[in-house]
Order: C-alpha cells, then structure tokens, then sequence
DNA sequence: TTGAAAGCGTTACCAC
DNA sequence: GTGGTAACGCTTTCAA
C-alpha cells in the first residue's frame, strides 16, 4: 500500500508549510486567495484525503452521533435515519448506526460499543433503557436525544409523540362508524415497546368507552411484519368475525390481515374493520387502502437533528417535541 | 467538565510506566499477573476510560469498513445490511454506512466522506463507479467489495448473481405460460443501474425468443416504488390490456401495479400476468402472491462480511461469488 | 499573510 | 518483566 498523502506532502510540493495548507483546506480568509487555490489544486491532484481520525484525535471532538434503532428494516425508521443522516452530513458529522433488534439487552450492548468512539451525542429510539444504559450515559455526561417516544422522564431531550393521544383518535372514529367488539393485533412479548404502549392505549381508549374488553391476538414474537398479521388471521379464519374491528400495531400487519382477509372471502370494511399504525406506503397503496395513523417520521428525523446541532454548538437548553399524529381514514373502515 | 483520565495517570497512581498500563489493559502475558491486576483495579477505580480514537490514530487502523447502500429505505438492502453489521460486530468491527440516493456523484461525495474516516475496506453496491472514485480507492490502495452486481471489471472484490440470467428464467417462464405482449414497467432514468440492467436483460430476453418488441413504461425517476407502480397503472388504465404481461422492476412497483388493476378491475392473472424482482414480503403476503425472483438479500451480507474478515485478517486473495437467483411462481402469472 | 513548535493518547520498537 | 523514546497527522498558540 502506497503511504498516505499528507498535509506535509502537499505543502511541500506548493512550497509552504502544513499550517498553511490546514489552513487553505479549511477555507480560511487569512491564507490568500491565490495561495489557497494553488494549495487545493495541488491537493487533489496529488490525491489527499484528509484525515478526520487525526483531527478527532486533536481536537477531541470525534465527529460522530451515536444512534440506535430498533430495526433498520423497516420504512419509518428507515425514513427518520435518512433525514437525520442527511441533515447531519451537511454539518459534517458522522452517524454511527446501530439496531437493537427490539432487545434491551442488544442495546445496552450497543450502547457500550458506539461510547467507545467517543460520538458527542447519542440518539436513542423509546424511552426504555437498562440502568446498565442509564449509568453509562450518564457517567459520561452524554448528551442523550430519546425519539419516538415521549418519555415522562427523559434522560435528556425527547422529540416523539404521544401514542396514547393517536390511538384514542383512532378507537374514537371506530366508534364513531358503530364499531364496538374490538380486538389488537400485536407481538405477544413486550419487547416492541412502542408496540405495547399501542395496544395499553388501545385497550384504555374502548374501556373509558364502555365497549367491551379489547381481545388480545398474539401474532408471535416481535418485530411482526406482514406475513405474521396474515397468520393469524388464516389461523383464526372466519372467528374474526367475532370481532367488529381489528386494530392492528402496524400497517404491515394490517395489510396481512387485510390479505387473508381476502383469501377467507371475508369482506372489508363490510364484515369487518381493519386498521395499521404508521403510515407505511403499502397502507396507501393497497385496495381498499388502510386507516392508519401518520406519525411524520420524516419529522422526528429532522427535529433531532436540530437539536444535535445545538447541542454539537454547546448549547444545554433542554428540548421537548411534540411532531404529533393525524389519523387517515381509508377503505378498511 | 474535569480532565480526561489517560494512562500516563493510572500509570503514576501505580508507580509503573504507562508502556505497561498499556499492556496490562490488553492483557498482555508479558506483564506480570500482580502488575496486571493492579493496573486495571486502579484504572477502575480512576475512571479510566479507553481512548479508541488515540489507538485508531496511532495504529492507522481504525476498526470501521465503510459500506454505501442505494437506500436504506428498500427492505432487501436492508437485510443485506443488517447481515453484514452483525458479522462485522462479531469482529469488533464498526460500519460507516452512506446513502447514495441512487446517484452516482452522491457516491463520489460520500466515499470521499467516508475516506477520511480510514476504513479498513469499502463495500459498495453496484459495480458502476465514477472515474473520481475509481481513483481514490486506488490511489489508497483499499479493499474494495462491489455487491449485488458482479461487474466484468470489479475494482476489488465481488458478491452477487446475473441480472440477466434472472430476467431469463422470468421471462421463460411468462412464454411458457402462453405470453407474448410483454411490457416492462420501471424507472425512466438510469440513475438505477440495477433496475436499468433489469429492463435491458428482459428485452434482450424476449428478442432472443422472437417476442415483440417489449414496451417500456415510465415510472417516474428512481427510486420507484409501491406508489408509483400503482401510478403508472391508474394512469395507462384499461390500456394495459394491450399486453399480456408487465413485467416489473421491483416487487413494490408490481404490488402497485396489482393495486390498480383491482381499482381498474382488470382480472390478474386472467387478462394481465405481473411479475416483480426481489422477494419482498409484500410479494408473498399479498392475495394474489406475486411470481418474483429472490435474490437471497441475506446470503449476499454474510458472504460479504467472511470476505471482510479475510482481508482484515490480511487475505489478499479475489474473490467472487455468484449467489444464484431462484423464480418464484406466485399467483399473478 | 505565513510559519515553528508543541502536543493530543496511544503503541511499535528497541533497550535493559 | 519493564521502561524510554519516538511517532501517527493534525490544529492551537504564539511569533514574525
């Protein structure tokens, strides 16, 4: 491997010194503008790519935002990494990604890898962690963003929304079209934690209501996705009929549902409702297309990385966001 | 906030030079099991914290591999991430990931970006690079993997299947099932080399067969999805029974596609046959299934990621592996 | 407007 | 078994 080319190396065939060449590649005004050209011309011939590892080591400002998902692989999550990453590469800074596959173990795990680079902020999806994760942060003094929830007590700043408030919207405009024999389709462990808060919400929204006990259907371990919803249902075949309105954690288990609907000759919104969570493109792609709640994912992306912004300026207000929701009534309802 | 704990400290506080801190905190035999011992209870107890970025800067290693993905929006992409972040984790490895957005200068920017932070190898997707970023991997001497493509001329290494022995097998199979009028419906730039070569492999197939000429139909610039197949296909409307098949450069544009005909009540597959690409969950939860090829998103990360471990471990052995394509007939054809 | 010197925290190398 | 020295590539600071 060819040695790297240095500062030194392009300062000396410019004939200057490395401080002026830091310099000019950083646009300074104090370098003239004809020595500036010629030393970033010369730069690229020579191929120099500068070296951030040596400028976190000097500086001690790594560059980096730590940031954990649960999942990568799913779009709104995927969409909030996307705008953030974005936003951020226009202020240089780097993500460290990492997926906690729903686990709170995997995070604290995760966690204890991304701090080991020194990233100047963490962002963090829910407001659930180990105390293992709470007293690593906090020996730190990390600055700590929780997203997607609102934590009631944050370890830092918090950009989400309430699900409590969304799926009242929800149970409230089932009712409102006469639905009152509710069941929920979710994970049946509560390691989607945002998952359970649906489904508490849920549950709490049509007792305050007077309808009957909500039914729980266990589609499986989390994350449940699309085939999972369409499992049950062929497994529960014409016993969802028991049922007036399936309120599903997600829009890709709604759309399964939705899918075996058909296959069972089950007609919707006839026989029955269906309802997702989430906005995903498949909701409003479908026929029938699926209420649903849109929660801007895009939103919470963007939010955060505001607020990384003040915080990488040094600024220590503290941040609380509410993006909220917006119900969408579709065919399925 | 108070002065950072180094070695040179716990090395002071046990009377020992911070040569042997150095080695007692990576437990090295060399230094006796008392010395050892002692060392890492003091650094405990100061509050020592291990500097990656010192050691990165130091070793010229910085223990990342940078990966570009088109998107991280597009759940076969994803998996193939979230395979190879889990090997790569296993190795004490970090990924830097980058989006190009399915452009090419993008790429340019963001392999630059990701240069700086010295990878110790660069995975990218697709075998088509700018002259620019051809020469700053070389200039550098890195290890480079191409995926999902295997290009004539890799830069380095190569995980991925022949589009065109795909596209073959799918169109075999729709003119074994009585097809002739075959339209192809993707992107209208080529901003997405994959689905491009997609395109260009069905026509070739359908020539060699001595179909008619396949029509091309315009789905917007890339990346196309869910939404814009349904698009296309509300726009072009009872039209499309001038074909007997559509073939589709994704699965999410073919479920839009299928969406439509439903709206439009056009009988699939009885007039219209659809096809898609990739084995997406939605092709094989919705009702009818979708026939598609899967590309076994998974099996490309994990033969990344052994690749990787070999050119860390100091491999310099090419590689490329082809890993297959199978058709899978579903309901639309 | 430019340059020289020092140092960020770690580890490779060589001595003892 | 342990230690001294130098160096990785950059930027802060001070001087010219």
């Amino acid at each position: 491997m060819a040695a790297r080319v240095t500062m030194r190396d392009v300062a000396e065939a410019v004939g200057v010194s490395s401080m002026t060449v830091s310099r000019a590649l950083r646009d300074d005004e104090t370098v003239s503008a004809k020595t500036r050209a010629r030393i970033q011309d010369t730069a690229r011939d020579l191929g120099y790519v500068y070296d951030t590892t040596a400028q976190a080591f000097r500086t001690q400002k790594s560059g980096f935002v730590a940031v954990t998902l649960p999942s990568i692989n799913n779009a709104n999550f995927a969409e909030t990494y996307r705008a953030l990453s974005e936003a951020m590469a226009e202020s240089g800074m780097q993500i460290l990604l990492g997926a906690t596959n729903y686990r709170l173990e995997k995070e604290e795990e995760l966690v204890r890898q991304l701090l080991a680079r020194n990233p100047q902020a963490l962002v963090m999806t829910g407001g659930h962690h180990s105390d293992a994760t709470r007293d690593l942060v906090r020996a730190r003094g990390l600055s700590v963003i929780d997203m997607w929830d609102l934590p009631v007590d944050p370890l830092g700043h918090a950009v989400g929304f309430s699900y409590a408030e969304a799926m009242e919207k929800m149970v409230a405009h089932l009712v409102s079209t006469g639905r009152r024999k509710l069941a929920f389709v979710g994970a049946s462990d509560g390691a989607d934690q945002r998952g359970a808060t649906r489904r508490d919400s849920a549950i709490a929204a049509a007792a305050s209501r007077g309808l009957p006990p909500v039914a729980v259907l266990d589609a499986g371990p989390a994350p449940v996705s699309m085939r999972h919803g369409a499992a049950i249902a062929e497994r529960m075949g014409r016993e969802l009929l028991n049922f007036d309105a399936v309120l599903c954690v997600s829009d890709p288990v709604a759309f399964g549902v939705l899918s075996a609907c058909r296959r069972l000759d089950i007609d919707v919104p006839g026989q029955l409702a269906i309802t997702g969570f989430g906005h995903f493109e498949v909701a409003y792609t479908c026929e029938p297309r699926i209420t649903t709640i849109d929660v801007s994912a895009h939103n919470i992306g963007v939010e955060v990385a505001h607020i990384l912004d003040a915080i990488i300026a040094g600024d220590s207000e503290r941040h609380r966001i509410d993006v909220g929701t917006r119900l969408v009534v579709g065919g399925t309802s």
